[in-house]
DNA sequence: CCCGTGATGACAGTTACTGCCATCAGTATA
DNA sequence: TATACTGATGGCAGTAACTGTCATCACGGG
């Protein structure tokens, strides 16, 4: 075994998710995180931006899953569906993680500074789909207004799957949402 | 004349704009701003919850014009056309505050944390609207993405009428965009 | 003339975050 | 085998955002 115990990252994010929940965020110090997980809270600081990071940097290959699908979307799907298809994608890869979204989004849902780095993560994702959407022929503002739609009915959903029991499935609920937002547009 | 000077709260929010736009947010003190505005750094945070909220707090009057303006739009009008016309009416009130808006959204834009900070006023007002949109008997999801579509719109339309000479109009563009966002929907 | 009230000042305390230097196991290299 | 280098960590001092608490004192009402 190396000089120090491996895996100091995860160990880190762990510590942080149950102090959190323990106590509440604010209620919790990074000192605090960085003595469960058997480090200093200077090594917190090198792994993580700030104290809120620590929930979300998990989040990057999801990101990239959805960027990836938008990428590799058949050609001639309209806007719209090629964002839904790439969120359908993301929707997937947390399918089988809801009790894990579910004490994450509790977590979040109790504290606006959490609530606040969700939506600009969020807001960055919808600017990449847009990115993608325009690699794909978009014009502007059609494609970030379709992103913004695919974050929007993400969001919706992830919301409706977690504290909802009769929405199982992630992924069909986004595509629910999604002719949802067809007729509310086209004025039903 | 009082005991102290009047309008405390709008010397510090000038103090702050002003020192935001000199050295940037991040280089500013709120002991400075207080300085500035001949106050103590105790009585910002007395007006002020946070050092990025002296940028938002004017926000309010405009996010009550725009749900006023839902409440009242005639009853038989479709969600989506509903919040579109209660997002030109706060429109109106940026109209002839270009300039002012411009230099605001040039610290805002310079800062992640602003960034942050503004995505969550639009959250809130986007949940706001799905309230006005459920007192009109609209159901859910159809009011959150009807909110939503609405947010995004005005998001969409500021940019561009900020930084592009040949959108002068706000509420023309917000409109524009609307329409666009009805084609886009519809798979065009 | 006194008394409460409200906006402010003063000051100490906590904690998030940063910069800088030290340490030292492992690894490559001479 | 010796030496230099690297990378992850610890330690520690410093800044600045915020909070709690108490003091001050013009103003208005009684």
């Amino acid at each position: 075994m190396g000089r120090w115990k491996p895996d100091a990252r995860s160990r880190l994010e762990q510590a942080a998710l149950e102090l959190y929940s323990e106590r509440g965020f604010g209620q919790t110090t990074v000192a605090e995180i960085a003595e469960r997980a058997g480090l200093t809270e200077r090594t917190f600081f090198r792994h993580f931006a700030d104290k809120r990071e620590v929930l979300f940097s998990g989040g990057s290959v999801w990101r990239e899953r959805i960027v990836n699908a938008l990428d590799h979307a058949p050609a001639p799907l309209p806007p719209v569906d090629a964002v839904g298809m790439a969120i359908e994608a993301g929707a997937m890869l947390l399918q089988d993680r809801r009790n894990y979204a579910r004490r994450r989004q509790a977590i979040i849902s109790a504290n606006a500074e959490l609530q606040e780095r969700e939506r600009i993560k969020l807001a960055s994702l919808a600017s990449a789909l847009a990115d993608g959407l325009r690699r794909r022929g978009v014009d502007d503002p059609a494609a970030s207004l379709a992103a913004e739609m695919g974050i929007a009915v993400f969001r919706i959903a992830f919301e409706r799957w977690l504290d909802e029991a009769n929405h199982p499935d992630l992924a069909r609920t986004v595509n629910e949402l999604l002719d949802e937002l067809k007729l509310v547009t086209a004025g039903k």
